[in-house]
DNA sequence: CTGTTAGCGCGTTCAT
DNA sequence: ATGAACGCGCTAACAG
């Protein structure tokens, strides 16, 4: 790579001091507008790129915050991010996007290498224990959490917290089924570490309590993908006969669940009714199409960056919390 | 944000030069293992993190590169990123995964903050016009570009090339369609600046060249979305009323055209077939699960990001391309 | 309005 | 095996 121009050389060829070309590129004031406009044709002239890695040293902060969502493929977090980088790139800040594959393993080395990075902040979709977590997030400079509700005795350092009500969720989807008389619900959770699930899961077994009594074996967890739906649902319905509808981590898994009853001979939603959570765009798109809590995916994300920047450039210290309210969407597959 | 510990202050406590304090967290040899050991304890006891930004400045180069696609909420591009993402983690690189939104002036945007963040190379799901595009290439120390040809006249600099032979894939979708009878088929092009529309488009109607002339109105831009293709092909159905198959852009496109069709009270395949692109997830779980035609988008990105990372670490003079070959995929939307 | 000084935190190049 | 001096490119804090 060729040197590259620098303030250095600008500062030269305008004759005047690397302050004044200083200046001019960041658009301080200081300036009279007859150099302004001279240093500024020879940047143009000489194609100057200023370098962010050397003025991040010396200012001391990058104008970038970090995302950590376990899965872009994941429509729901492709839309998060959108909504995320969206608000982000709006008030002149970088989003580094990483992918932890729903591995803890690999998002602490994530996070490490994002603090290495010096990221203002970070937004974390976060699938690591508590502890672990609450440990992480003392040595980050700002952070908010998705989706995610620590345990307040952990002595919780003070993080933004930007969450859908998923047990209102969980329970209104549940409450509908039970409404058009479901009495042996299955609950696909999801993986056992997503604290979405398990929020879902508490709303799922509330609705339940009021009318029947929860079964351990109703309920098992499962890959969040379309995959990992169609094998847990296999199981799930041969396991038990007397199912007549099944809720879903997410509605990928409800799609995997909609395949496992085509591969059985299972009519939805005449045998089985199917519901799933997220209202991702497929969600209307299949056959029969599904029943869903609709999450505001894009605002999601918009809104965690909205509250870290604001963590970034005010205060820092204390708790803030924003919470989304789920939507049902009635259709097809559990009318 | 408090101070951040620095190699100064290891190098303090343990009692050497910032030297070895270096040599030991680059595990670099020259260190005896008593005193490695000795650093490594306080590296790890202060919980030091080595600032990626001073160390970039030292070394003059940065271990991340910049991904630029139009939209990551496009199963498409959200594959490509993952694989791009992958490959980059393991070989030690992280990515700036950036959206353009569809627009030449936020690409441009991106690609100059991309520029100043001194990403160690670049690739490009260029929408830009190629004029532009081969300026820009020149300011770029590594690229390569996905799914684009530039023309060779414009005096292309040195770039990797990564991309589908979507001429060839066109033809063989088209070539199915007319095999099966079809003589009046539309074509839902995508966005004018996709340069893979245009190479779809050269490929179906040099397919369709050989049996029946093409006519200008079968061919109509879209937006590259279910949005997109719902309008786009009310619209053409509505002008072309012997149409009897559309091939669309791709499988978001077709699953738009499907909706109309419905709106329309066209059955598929029987009163229309459709056909799709890239094979994305949905293409299989919609009714009727739609014809496509493959595209390896994980393979793609990784591909492509291994291109880069030769050109980053190797000579960046000579043009390499790498291309893919499609695969049709015969569903129920064009049996 | 403009320039000077002094780092930001690290790696490179030589010495020792 | 270890260290000192210098520079990467830029800006903060002053001076003038």
């Amino acid at each position: 790579m060729a040197r590259n121009v620098t303030v250095a050389d600008i500062a030269r060829e305008a004759g005047v001091s690397m302050m004044t070309v200083s200046r001019v590129i960041n658009q301080a004031d200081g300036v009279s507008a007859a150099t302004r406009q001279r240093v500024q044709q020879i940047v143009d002239r000489l194609n100057y790129s200023p370098s962010a890695i050397a003025r991040s040293l010396a200012t001391r902060h990058t104008g970038t915050i970090g995302l950590v969502v376990p899965d872009v493929s994941n429509p729901f977090f492709a839309d998060v991010a959108r909504g995320a980088e969206h608000l982000a790139y709006a008030e002149g800040y970088h989003v580094f996007l990483c992918n932890t594959e729903e591995d803890p393993q690999r998002e602490l080395a994530v996070i490490h290498s994002l603090e290495e990075n010096r990221v203002d902040g970070l937004v974390l979709f976060s699938r690591l224990a508590p502890g672990v977590l609450s440990n992480v997030l003392k040595h980050l400079p700002a952070a908010v959490l998705l989706n995610r509700r620590p345990t307040p005795q952990t002595g919780l350092p003070p993080v933004g917290l930007v969450r859908l009500n998923d047990t209102g969720g969980g329970q209104m989807v549940t409450q509908h089924l039970l409404n058009r008389g479901h009495r042996v619900i299955g609950f696909l959770a999801g993986p056992a570490a997503s604290y979405s699930g398990r929020a879902r899961a508490k709303g799922y077994q509330q609705a339940l309590a009021d009318i029947v009594s929860f079964r351990p074996e109703w309920k098992c967890h499962c890959a969040p993908t379309v995959e990992g739906g169609l094998a847990a649902a296999r199981e799930l319905i041969l396991a038990q006969p007397k199912l007549t509808a099944i809720f879903c981590f997410n509605d990928l898994v409800a799609v995997g669940a909609l395949q496992a009853c085509t591969e059985l001979g299972r009519r939805v939603p005449q045998d089985i009714a199917i519901a799933g959570y997220d209202d991702i765009p497929l969600a209307a798109l299949v056959t029969p199409p599904l029943t869903t809590c609709r999450a505001p995916r894009y605002e999601l994300g918009a809104q965690a960056v909205r509250l870290l920047l604001n963590r970034i450039e005010g205060c820092t210290e204390a708790c803030e919390e924003v919470v989304f309210q789920p939507q049902l969407v009635i259709r097809a597959s559990a009318p």
